[in-house]
DNA sequence: ACACCGTGTGGGAGCGCTCCCGCTCAGAAT
DNA sequence: ATTCTGAGCGGGAGCGCTCCCACACGGTGT
């Protein structure tokens, strides 16, 4: 066995990954901050406070420490500074629901990719959690207690998603997208579905049309709620009854079945409310299909604002709710609370955006009922 | 001041986040390994062997520790977890695309979910990061050089991206969805874009379609590059020209502006082979607005096998191609990678799934061009 | 001359864990 | 009895960083 210079001394306790640092530093592995300290000539404080161009430091320690880590390429070791530090620089998205297709929905990438926007001017890393809601408690409980994440922000809308009480189990910083049906929590971002379904509706009403229906999403959903009791606000207002209703789930086809339905137990109606663009989508389809010219014979209004209500034909009259911006505002408000503020909740404006579907006005060529 | 018997001697420093030990833990704030082991009457090194039941341990104490751990709520902290072992246990998907709306695409939804799966049965965090090629070379090289991950999923799909070039920057296992253009990466996993596409054409062929066109993605993507190949090797098997081409992004507009050069150009087409289900949906409505029947005057082929294929008018005939298989392919692959394991990269099959767009012989009371 | 700053500086403890190592002490082999 | 095992166990170093602290030192005030 050749005694070389790496310390084959016997008295010598050998290091357990030791990389022997008379070498050249593996530029693969990544310097320490001890190499770099050492080859700018300081202590390990030293070049810490210079790497985190904290005061008190001279200009000329500085310049060496800066030279030296350049030189090396050094990079911080993010874990060892999450040990020291007590924060690991990332924050979690969780989403609920059983349903694994409910993820689909160009709804989340939007909402994604606005946090995705803000995160990265903040340096924080983003950790995406698909939970159902059967284990999806006690997986993200998990999470916040071994300190792996700074925040949360939890998408779990279903009323009794286990998921709305994490928040209990937790000192972490939480914000909610939409709020749960179970009482209100103390963060969230939500966008104002009550008053959009009100004024979709309003325009229906305005246009004309008095036998209206609503197809609504899932009702454990507060969103889902909120649309429904926006479209009875304006049919109350209007002193009319707000009873056509279907519930379906969120689905295309979801939307063609409650159009089916519908039609079948009020052949009359004019015009109709629906939750959601995908099942507005489909509804359009099933009037078609049994026969119903668009808008002419019936005006449909979705909700959302997805590239499908563009795609419909005829296009989507819909309420359109600033989804990136849900993304934006979610992550800037758990920033704020990990930044020890206290932000408030945040409803965002929807606004009806008015395409061929539900016209401001009965169409002069269009057949009148 | 009660000299205890946690040590309250003067000359004692203080610790820096010190809670009193004394104290009962807060639930909140999560037990150490320390205070499981002494709880429990054993060393840390035995509690350690035991939460990770290594042998080793007599049962006795395996069990105290257990009951030591259950009744504090101990969960180990991942980060120190983390220092010590060099394995942080979250690995990175990382997008690239200097346009945002791409990942809009329920394909990315499909493959997240896909590989969601896999990741939560290996207890591994899914970090996400949305890169646009400006920036996304220095941002995940840094991610990768600060230790904060295990392994890297990239889908950096077009020509030129730089993110093709961090596998060279790093020691950590690497596996690409699709190969880029620029030379075949060591690992990877992909869809058999080149013979579903020409599956498609030759189910356009012997439908008896001849005078058929393509219409693709952009032909800086290799799946766009690969789709036209078949499409490109089914003509020449039969004799024809494949030089009816149209390229334009993936959207559904880009699809319906596509087709009406397509139509000007070429008035007398009788078929198309479209590189996305979302480009054909888009397709088949310009074919309408021109006034061709679909498919008495042309055919439409599609790919992906999106829920949007069933969603159109008629239902498209398309190439299914199993996305969250490639999402659980690629986390099975890196997860192998980081096992020390070498595995082969992987092409997945696709196979037509024949709906009304392009039935399997011209219909009977189809008008015959 | 003295005390009194404030800025720079390195030493060193500590974050919570893993794992190497050497010790002890049954029980099996001699 | 004596040696040999090997399972069980605790001590303690170490992962790479941050940050507290004590100290050195030049400059200002009495």
């Amino acid at each position: 066995m050749p005694d070389d210079a790496t310390g084959g001394s016997v008295s010598e306790p050998p290091r357990r990954l030791a990389s022997d640092p008379s070498k050249q530093p593996d530029l693969l592995k990544g310097a320490t901050l001890d190499e770099v300290a050492r080859r700018a000539g300081v202590s390990r404080s030293a070049a810490s406070r210079a790497m985190n161009n904290a005061r008190n430091v001279s200009l000329s320690k500085r310049e060496a420490v800066e030279r030296a880590a350049k030189e090396l390429g050094y990079i911080p070791n993010a874990t060892a500074r999450a040990l020291a530090t007590n924060k690991v620089g990332s924050v979690v998205l969780a989403f609920s629901g059983d349903d694994p297709a409910f993820f689909g929905d160009p709804f989340f990438s939007q909402v994604i990719m606005g946090v995705a926007t803000v995160l990265e001017k903040a340096e924080l890393d983003l950790t995406l959690m698909l939970a159902s809601s059967a284990n999806g408690q006690a997986r993200i409980e998990r999470l916040l207690k071994s300190r792996r994440t700074d925040g949360v922000m939890l998408m779990a809308l279903r009323r009794d998603d286990p998921l709305n009480r994490v928040a209990d189990a937790t000192d972490l910083p939480i914000v909610f997208c939409g709020r749960p049906l179970t009482g209100e929590p103390r963060w969230y971002v939500d966008a104002d579905n009550r008053g959009g379904a009100r004024s979709a509706t309003e325009h229906l009403l305005s246009s004309g049309r008095r036998r209206i229906a609503a197809i609504t999403g899932p009702m454990d959903l507060e969103a889902s709620v909120a649309r429904y009791q926006g479209f009875a606000d304006a049919m109350a207002l209007a002193g009319l009854s707000a009873d056509r209703v279907e519930h379906t789930d969120f689905s295309h086809e979801g939307g063609a079945q409650a159009m089916t339905r519908l039609l079948s137990r009020h052949p009359d109606l004019d015009g109709v409310f629906v939750g959601s663009d995908n099942m507005a989508a489909g509804a359009i389809g099933a009037l078609k299909a049994h026969g119903r010219a668009v808008p002419a014979d019936v005006a449909v209004v979705g909700f959302d604002d997805l590239d499908v209500a563009r795609q419909t034909d005829p296009a989507l009259t819909t309420v359109s709710q600033p989804i990136r911006a849900l993304g934006h505002e979610m992550a800037t408000m758990l920033i704020r609370l990990m930044n020890g503020e206290r932000p408030s909740p945040i409803i965002l404006p929807t606004h009806l955006v008015v395409r061929a579907s539900a016209p401001s006005r009965r169409d002069p060529h269009d057949v009148d009922g």
